[in-house]
DNA sequence: CTGAAAGCGCTTACAG
DNA sequence: CTGAAAGCGCTTACAG
């Protein structure tokens, strides 16, 4: 069996009967080709098998085809080594990936740690190797200034997803998670709810506090009590949340209600209710935020604020590639918030009357 | 602020007062180069803030340092649009990426549909677009005769995880899911049950097949009957354990524990038994199989086999990136079962007394 | 509308 | 132990 060489542009074009610079104007669209010898190249390529290699074309004209996600590395390693889901990248994983395949283009993950003092290093280093059309921030990547430097240095587009200083002209995309936040407790309140615990996430995580100010807007909207004994500082993991919620229950006058700032913690809240034998919804409605995959499967499935990551992946992706193909376009120019949206599942209901 | 241009070997090797090859013999630790020359090379690279560029190596050298895995499209898909989770891509995943990173490769995934008509012009452009050094491939296009041979043919190295049929001389990377089946039937039978029900997945799936082997295997062993009205086909989802469930406790005589063949389908009966008033563990036991993230947040924890994904995906990335720095290497001619694990938790207990 | 030339930044194969 | 030359397969910049 003979190993089949892929083809070159080389036989592309001899087969064709032109020059391989009239292959590659067919092939990246360029315009001023006929539309016969259009046909005849198309037809040279199909028969042949022909894709253009993707070093070829990086070297020659300085494009990659490539995206490359930097990921924040402390808790990247701690999410795999507890082997806990991270929901977070797998939907920037897929949506990345998917706005990716249709323009040819591939996403690539790298582990970053911004703290570190080789950072820059680091960084550019793993620019200039792979030298990407464009680069996506994670938080809390995204809202390190030092790495935005290096990169505007470079010359690299970027796109920040949920940064929370959007000062720099730049691309960021976001949702609204005061927004959400603040709809999550409004639909509490609207069902009947007074006295509304709320569990904060990671102190110092610029999450944890839109989450909270979008709680303390719907409380004050609604002219309701912010008592400081039922907002729990916690840390956005299961134990947390568990820790937070026996606290909540365990109070002399506990909340009907709480809100917890994520959806691992709002679990723990459920799991540590039936342990004390709070029925959920019936004695303690339950809302998260995030719609982990968890959430579906359990009992009683979590009502959440759904945060829509890898609607956001996409749109940083989808931009990113439209400037590399067109510089002068303004895609990278935009501050946007992509719609979330509010799921009622099963953990909330109206407060017993009493 | 002046861009700063990436450097290239020519600058390194104008800094090191050495020719070119010189630099790209120490970047790629060949032999031949006195300590001090070795010495002054390393330090031009690092004042410099050198890295060579991937795609030039590409271009010239025919590595590319990209590994690519092959999704299946389909199922893929489907995961994605109803955004349940994935953990076999996540795991996938990570288990790669780290294994690359060590080595500066990459991991690029890709959705194949096996099926298609035009299937093998897809995956033959696609490999020589990207001229990967070697290709992972997952189930069920691992077991994909066609697909294997074109990447014979193309001389590709590849590697199959969760293959099921290992005839040909290639590299093979599995748990055995026969065994983790088995010992999860006899944990039950461990336990006193006698009457154990057993859900398959999807027909047609290998996994489904080998896990259901398992159990029977266990079952025959211990002088256990192998009742065809507890033995159920359902399809891995949560829906189908949930209808399997039912079905199995609204028998005459219900079996006291159950065996999904995967965790979904494991939750699925843990919450129809909670509707039933059927308590999990006190009335049925229930195992799983995957070690599912879900499965740690549900209520009772479920009881599973867990199936080492990463490790998987890091053990075949180490030997195909072993294989691609030396073609002589044995890696590539091998099967090999990665350790499983079997995790128990609080859905599984002894029968009651009756 | 089309093509010949040069060059991207490396590695290979060869010479010394 | 070291280097000069050629070439990987494209795109850029230019000429006609």
């Amino acid at each position: 069996m003979t190993q089949r060489r892929a083809p070159t542009i080389y036989e592309v074009a001899a087969h064709a009967g032109v020059s391989i610079k009239t292959v590659s104007r067919v092939l990246n669209l360029e315009p001023n080709v006929r539309p016969k010898v259009q046909e005849r190249v198309k037809r040279a390529v199909s028969e042949l098998g022909y894709r253009p290699k993707t070093s070829a074309r990086g070297l020659a004209g300085g494009r990659s085809f490539t995206l490359v996600t930097f990921l924040d590395e402390a808790l990247t390693l701690d999410h795999w080594k507890i082997d806990r889901s991270n929901p977070y990248v797998e939907r920037l994983q897929f949506g990345g990936m998917m706005a990716c395949r249709e323009a040819g283009y591939h996403l690539l993950f790298e582990l970053l740690n911004a703290e570190a003092e080789n950072a820059e290093a680091i960084l550019s280093s793993t620019l200039s190797a792979l030298n990407p059309d464009g680069v996506i921030l994670t938080p809390p990547i995204s809202d390190n200034q030092k790495i935005l430097e290096i990169l505007v240095r470079m010359g690299t587009p970027f796109a920040r997803l949920s940064a929370t200083e959007t000062d720099v002209a730049c691309l960021s995309i976001t949702m609204d998670e005061r927004a959400g936040a603040n709809e999550a407790t409004l639909h509490l309140i609207g069902l009947g709810h007074k006295r509304i615990g709320f569990i904060a996430g990671t102190p110092g995580l610029a999450s944890s506090r839109a989450r909270q100010d979008g709680y303390t807007d719907a409380m004050r909207a609604s002219g309701l009590a912010l008592d400081p004994a039922t907002m729990l500082q916690s840390d956005y993991t299961y134990e947390g949340g568990k820790a937070s919620g026996r606290a909540l229950l365990s109070l002399p006058n506990p909340p009907t209600a709480i809100f917890a700032a994520n959806d691992e913690m709002a679990l723990g809240v459920i799991h540590v209710a039936s342990e004390l034998g709070v029925e959920v919804p019936r004695d303690l409605s339950v809302v998260g935020f995030d719609d982990f995959p968890a959430s579906r499967y359990s009992q009683p499935t979590l009502t959440t604020v759904r945060q829509p990551v890898g609607d956001m992946a996409a749109e940083a992706s989808k931009r990113l590639i439209a400037h590399a193909a067109d510089k002068t376009s303004q895609e990278l120019n935009a501050a946007l918030a992509i719609n979330h949206a509010f799921v009622v599942r099963n953990s909330t209901s109206s407060p017993k009357a009493s």
